[in-house]
DNA sequence: TCGAAGTGCAACTCATGAGTTGCACGGTAG
DNA sequence: CTACCGTGCAACTCATGAGTTGCACTTCGA
C-alpha cells in the first residue's frame, strides 16, 4: 500500500529535515491516523493553503516517508512501511553509543 | 555525566529541530564517539567557525539533547542519556500506528 | 603579573524554506 | 459537450536560520 512513485531515499538526513516542520508531522499524524487521503482532503483540516500542503507532500515524498498513488483525478497519498527505520536506526546508534561509554565509564569507577 | 545545564524540554518538535542540521548531527556523532570534550575542541574539528559551533551547541542545549559542565576555564559538553527517546517514540507511534492500519486491512482482505 | 586560551555577546550578510496568489491542464460526472 | 474538481507549475513576499567578523570578559599557567 502507498508503494509507487516513492523514491527510496531512507536518508536520516532527508528523514530528519522533513521532520522538522510541524505541519509536515501533523500531516504523518493524519495520514497514519485516518489512512490515505487525496491532497485536497488533507488540506481541507489546515489553515494554509493547498498548495503549501501540496510542497510539505512534495517533501515527505521526496524524504520517501509518503507514497502516492495515482487513481484516475485524484493522487492518494500514505505513509510507507518501514520508512522512518532509518532515523530511529540513527537516534538508536547515537545514543547507544553514549550509553556505552556511560556503561564503561562507570566500571572503571567501580574499580578504583 | 553531562547532566547539569540542561533544559528538559524533551519535547519532539526541538528535538527533530534540532537534528535537522547536518552538522549538528555531525556534532552529536562526535560526542557520542568521543566523549565530553569542550566548544573549542570541538569546533577545531570543524570548517566553520568557533562561534557558528557554539550556536549549534546552544539549539543542542536548548532541545535538551546535551548537557554542559562548566569546568573552571572551559565548557565540557556531552549527550544527555535518554534524551532522545522522545523523538524515538513519536517515530514508533507513528510507524506503528500506520503498520496496524496495514494490518487490519490484510485482515479484511483475506477476509473477501 | 601578564599573556594566552576558552568563552560570550552583538550586529551583520546571505541563503533557503514556508506561504501566498494566479493560472493552466486533465479527468469525471452531469 | 461542458462544467467542475483535483492537481500542477511559476513567480513573488517574508521570516528565519546558518555563518561571519569583531570585541570584551574570565580563568589558568608560566
Amino acid at each position: 500500500m502507498a508503494a509507487a512513485r516513492a523514491k527510496p531515499s531512507a536518508d536520516p538526513a532527508f528523514i530528519f529535515a522533513a521532520l522538522a516542520d510541524p505541519t509536515r508531522r501533523e500531516l504523518l499524524n493524519d495520514l497514519a491516523a485516518s489512512g490515505p487521503m487525496n491532497g485536497s482532503a488533507l488540506a481541507s483540516s489546515y489553515s494554509v493553503s493547498r498548495q503549501a500542503i501540496a510542497k510539505h507532500l512534495a517533501v515527505l515524498l521526496e524524504a520517501g516517508i509518503v507514497g502516492a498513488e495515482r487513481h484516475g483525478n485524484e493522487v492518494r497519498y500514505g505513509i510507507v512501511a518501514g520508512s522512518l527505520e532509518a532515523a530511529t536506526t540513527w537516534l538508536e546508534r547515537v545514543g547507544g553509543q553514549w550509553d556505552r561509554r556511560l556503561v564503561a565509564l562507570q566500571k572503571r569507577i567501580d574499580r578504583s
